[in-house]
RNA sequence: GCUCGCGUAGCUCAGUAGGUAGAGCGCAUCCUUGGUAAGGAUGAGGUCACCGGUUCGAAUCCGGUCGUGAGCUCCA
């Protein structure tokens, strides 16, 4: 008999050979129902798994994310039988499940288009109603070949040649008269899945390397219930909706144009955001010791062969000329603050210094990857350099990481942490050094409690680092805060301080940015309020309505004590009914809307109707004022606004 | 960069048997002075992204360029 642990500490003894399915109807039969694959110590296994040892056991269901990958994987196989159905002589290429949904990277014998989606979704429909059962066969590598080139399917035999040098066993799944490459594991059949959509079809590269022949992948989704896939679609048409593209331009907050791809210009409306958060940013970060400098923008290619950017970021960087020399446009503001650094002599006694920039740097995206504010080739960083000694560091990151999770809580935001190491080429410094400076940053981690993922070979060139992930509106992760350790690029420049002793030492750098850059970050906080802002973020905290041209003189004088309260107020001037004014003010969501009639103008009242809230009754203006002014000043987030 | 789609007034879009362009919103002027999400009239506004080709004639067909959208990392 082998033991069984469940997730909750109770044991179970079962005999050898028993499958998860059968310990889940043991269990009841609900859960049996429910139960998409199974768990034995950590393993991810099928419910018909014969179970050979004692271990950890565990059901997965849809509720866990590796049961909707399991659901999904199956139904991208539904997906790739209805393709073969649809077209015999369609090559298949990888089917898996991603964060929501599933695709399949297919060759069609023609190419397809959109107008062919519905077709396949009909037959993915045709081919669930048959229930067919998945049935996992080993396999080795001369039977998988033959099976595989019997069927045509010549991208298979490559990843079976893959699997076989790797000596792992190869593993078919059949499904009726279907069948596919695949390590599993899957549903038991298909009958669990309730509801596809096939979503899109868009070009991919045949195993993800731009070297290859282009194939088509066809992404879609499915459910174990159509509400669920209903909630979905509904889901996606709120979060269009929230597009900062959309709201960019309907808002007035910036543009982009054909003369300029990839760089921004901002309008009055967005350049007050920006505004708002620089002076947000600017309070906390001189609160937090840093000082501001301003280094300039194009600087000799020298320096940037002394930094290692011309060696290992040259692709990204735009070059020009002056006079004789060569000169590069700063993809990154470091040499500028190492410079400033090396300006001077210093003392232990002025560390940590805390260099702070807002600075602007520019880089070459390849064009295809350009999207609104999120993509840029012009950007501005939030950027810091901490020059301390080694036994600050530990110190200094967790007061990063303190000011990081400060300023996302001002905006409601959560975040995850990921710690990333040493690049497994293209690096710079010794392996000690990269060592050192990763077991700082897990020391601080470590000491704010804070949970992180791992992510090796993802580091810098320079230097191990923590990103920081906000989730937007979309569901997408946004990479925003990064902390980076440099051992190196203190080397390079050869900056040092006089210690307590009298010796020159050198010290460590770390490279910080908590927005990330002022773009992408007001991007995300379009998205994320779907444009409407908190009264301190605003462009316009307060527009003024009169109800007849009557009380202009008096509306007029309450937005000059608006005004003279420090309040960005407008007034609507167009001789137009109340009705009409209301709907504009409201569709510019702006977040104060104070209507002046005849009663109001008499009495020294304001109508005040908030965003999205209907009218909340009259009040005197002096009230109002102070309530703008200590919304502004707190900074609040106003919760109710998210709604 | 690559594949596919798209590019008509400030905005959202109509405009296929190729015959020199339309709507709504917005804007301007006038009428209306109306109490919480669209009052009415008149008018201005476009070298149909750009370049070239086919044609008697191109927004419309063809080629190229530019821009833009989706996708191109996430194990069979």
């Amino acid at each position: 008999m082998f033991t069984l642990t469940f997730p909750d500490g109770a044991v179970r003894q079962v005999s050898p050979g028993t499958t998860p399915l059968e310990v889940a109807k043991e269990i009841s039969p609900s859960l049996a129902k429910a139960a998409l694959a199974a768990e034995l110590n950590g393993e991810l296994v099928s419910l018909v798994h014969p179970i050979q040892a004692s271990a950890a056991f565990r059901l997965i269901t849809w509720q866990d994310e590796v049961g909707k990958a399991v659901f999904w994987h199956s139904s991208a196989h539904v997906l790739a039988q209805a393709v073969k159905e649809l077209w015999p002589d369609a090559l298949l290429d990888d089917g898996p499940p991603t964060e929501a949904g599933f695709y399949y990277d297919i060759k069609f014998p023609q190419p397809i288009g959109e107008e062919d989606l519905p077709r396949i979704e009909v037959k993915m429909r045709e081919v669930l109603k048959r229930k067919e059962r998945l049935v996992r066969r080993e396999m080795d590598g001369g039977e998988a070949t033959a099976f595989f080139t019997a069927r045509g399917e010549r991208f298979k035999l490559d990843l079976i040649q893959v699997i076989a040098a790797r000596g792992e066993a190869i593993t078919v799944y059949e499904q009726g008269a279907w069948a596919d490459l695949c390590r599993g594991p899957h549903l038991l059949d298909t009958a669990k899945i309730k509801a596809v959509k096939v979503l899109s079809v868009a070009g991919a590269y045949l195993r993800g390397d731009e070297k290859n022949e282009q194939l088509q992948r066809v992404r879609a989704i499915s459910f174990p219930t159509q509400e669920e896939l209903d909630q979905y679609l509904f889901m996606i048409e709120e979060a269009k909706k929230r597009d900062h593209r959309k709201l960019g331009k309907e808002l007035e907050l910036f543009s982009f144009h054909d003369v300029g791809p990839g760089f921004p210009f901002w309008h009055p409306n967005g350049a007050v955001i920006w505004d708002e958060l620089v002076r947000f940013w600017r309070d906390l970060h001189r609160a937090a010791g840093y000082q501001e400098i301003r280094t300039p923008m194009i600087l000799s290619e020298s320096l940037w062969h002394q930094s290692g950017h011309w060696e290992h970021y040259r692709e990204n960087m735009y070059f020009t000329r002056i006079d004789d020399g060569d000169f590069a446009v700063k993809p990154m503001n470091c040499p500028g603050h190492l410079t400033v650094y090396g300006a001077q002599p210093h003392s232990y006694k002025e560390l940590p210094l805390k260099l702070a920039e807002m600075g602007q740097v520019h880089r070459h995206e390849k064009s295809g990857v350009l999207h609104g504010l999120f993509r840029v080739r012009m950007f501005t960083q939030d950027d810091a350099h901490i020059f301390c000694t080694p036994q600050q560091i530990e110190d200094e990151i967790v007061k990063v990481i303190q000011l990081v999770d400060r300023i996302y809580s001002t905006f409601g935001f959560s975040y995850e942490m990921e710690l990333s190491t040493r690049p497994e080429e293209k690096y710079i410094g010794s392996l000690e050094i990269w060592e050192q400076a990763e077991d700082a940053l897990k020391q601080a981690l470590g000491r704010v409690g804070a949970a992180f993922k791992l992510n090796p070979g993802d580091g810098a060139f320079y230097g191990p680092k923590i990103d920081f992930h906000i989730k937007d509106s979309l569901g997408r992760r946004w990479q925003c805060a990064t902390v980076q350790l440099d051992f190196s690029m203190p080397e390079r420049f050869g900056l040092d301080y006089t210690a307590e002793d009298g010796t020159r030492k050198r010290p460590v750098m770390i490279h910080r940015a908590i927005f990330g850059s002022f773009e992408r970050f007001i991007g995300i906080l379009i998205e994320h309020f779907a444009g409407n802002l908190p009264t301190w973020l605003s462009p316009v905290q307060a527009i003024v309505l009169p109800i007849t041209e009557g009380q202009m003189e008096a509306a007029r004088a309450v937005q000059e004590r608006l005004l003279a309260g420090g309040i960005r107020a407008q007034l609507e001037t167009r001789s137009e009914k109340i009705g009409y004014k209301i709907r504009a003010a409201e569709t510019r969501k702006i977040p104060w809307i104070l209507v002046v009639g005849a009663r109001e103008a008499e009495q020294g009242l304001v109508a005040v109707r908030r965003h999205g809230k209907g009218d909340l009754g009259a009040k005197p203006v002096d009230e109002v004022v102070k309530e703008l002014q200590a919304l502004s000043m707190a900074r609040s987030l106003e919760a109710e606004t998210l709604a």
